[in-house]
Order: structure tokens, then C-alpha cells, then sequence
DNA sequence: CGGTATCCTGAAAGATACTG
DNA sequence: CAGTATCTTTCAGGATACCG
């Protein structure tokens, strides 16, 4: 997840909330709560190292919730904490409004292509 | 603006919108039009670089109207669409969270590193 | 004033292999 | 099952210089 040096406190929340694998991981959980394994089969092709390090920065920021099993095999949950529930919302907002609207922005970008050589 | 090659294209368009310029330039406009300097020096830290591509992708998704007048010097004018306006203020209300849910971050990452050294 | 063009680097993402 | 460790590649973004 993006941490570059020179940035606003504020920048680094959004940054971990509207990133790639952030946004997939919050509106999954949006539905129900998922254990690891169930979040890597529906979010698809991320990497474990990702989706690991996605999950650790968002329990971090208090936004997600990780209850660890101490049975084998381990079992693990996340969830939405309150806060995190909060800005999910608004990234599954976000990212139904760009659903709607893409078709809308494949057509500027046709108009705007074929207006520049 | 990030744009990675196995992307779906809904993800190019949020990225676009919530890119660090991204977020900075919608919600700039989304008080009045500016010129391109007037951005820069609000904005702040920008290079001219960062803030020319940032602008020309926003107008190739058909987010920010571009008024170019051949006077000199130059003058250019930057606008939202209305495609724009609703991307912006959804950003906008985004990153609005984002400031006032600050603190409550910050308190989350404390304990987080608190309890695991 | 409002940009382009070019080069360069640090950091982030992916692949792969391994483990409690 | 749920991760870590390590290596490699890629590329976004800054610095700098120049132009219509």
C-alpha cells in the first residue's frame, strides 16, 4: 500500500482505503465478515503478500477487525470495525458511482482520442 | 496517475479520481474554475509535470472541461463537467471523512503498535 | 503563462519458496 | 490454513531543462 514520505496525515488514510486492494478487501467485508483464504478466492488474483499486507494496514488504521482462532488448522476472520463500516460505505459509493458513469468516460476518452493525433 | 497494465477499467478510473493530484485538483474545482497556475500555487507542492498529466487524464475521462484561449500570454481555464461534479463530490465527501475520522486513526495505529512490538 | 521532453531513482507490487 | 521471507521487476513521480 502506497507510503510515500512527504505526505499529509490525511493522504495516508485515503491512500489505504482507496487502494487497490484496500477498496476490494472493505466492500467485500462490507457484506459479511471472510476468513483470509475466503478473501483471496473472491477478490481474485492478489497475492498473498498483498492481500496480508492489506489487511494488517487496515486492522492497523482500526478500520478492520482480525479475530485469530488459536485451533489448527488456523482459522481467522476479519470484519468491519465501526469505523471501518464508515469508509467502506463511501469507497462502495465511489466505486458504484465509477460502475455506472464508465461507460460515460469510455466515450470521452473515444471523443478526446480521436480529437488528438 | 497510476496505471498498471492487468487493471479492470473501473480501477483506472478510480485511480484517476482518487490519485494524490487527482483528489487535490477535483475538490480545488469543485469550489470555482481555475488556471493552471492558480492550481499549482494552491495545491502547493505540485510539480508542473505531475499537475499537466494529472489535468489531462481528468479531461481524457471527461471529468474536467479544458478552456484554452489564444491570447498572450496564454490564459487556460480548468472546469468539472458534470460527469466531474459528481466524481468530485463524492471524493470530496471521501476525504472530508477522512479528516474528521483523523484522530481516530491515529488512536487505532497507537494501540496497534502498542500491543505488538 | 502554461506547458513538453528527458532522465533518473526509490518504493511498491508480483513471483516464488518456505513455515508455525 | 494463514501467513512470512526474499528476490526481481516495474514504474510513478521528482528534478531539470527547454519551448510556443
Amino acid at each position: 500500500m502506497a507510503e510515500s514520505a512527504a505526505t499529509c496525515p490525511e493522504r495516508l488514510v485515503m491512500e489505504h482505503i482507496t487502494s487497490r486492494w484496500g477498496t476490494l478487501v472493505l466492500i467485500a467485508l462490507l457484506d459479511r465478515p471472510h476468513r483470509f483464504g475466503e478473501l483471496r478466492r473472491e477478490i481474485g488474483r492478489v497475492s498473498e503478500k498483498m492481500l496480508a499486507q492489506t489487511l494488517r494496514t487496515l486492522e492497523r488504521d482500526g478500520l478492520v477487525h482480525r479475530d485469530a482462532r488459536p485451533v489448527i488448522p488456523p482459522r481467522v476472520d476479519y470484519s468491519l470495525t465501526g469505523l471501518g463500516r464508515e469508509a467502506a460505505e463511501r469507497v462502495r459509493d465511489l466505486a458504484h458511482w465509477t460502475e455506472r458513469r464508465l461507460a460515460a468516460v469510455e466515450r470521452a476518452r473515444e471523443a478526446y482520442d480521436a480529437a488528438s493525433p
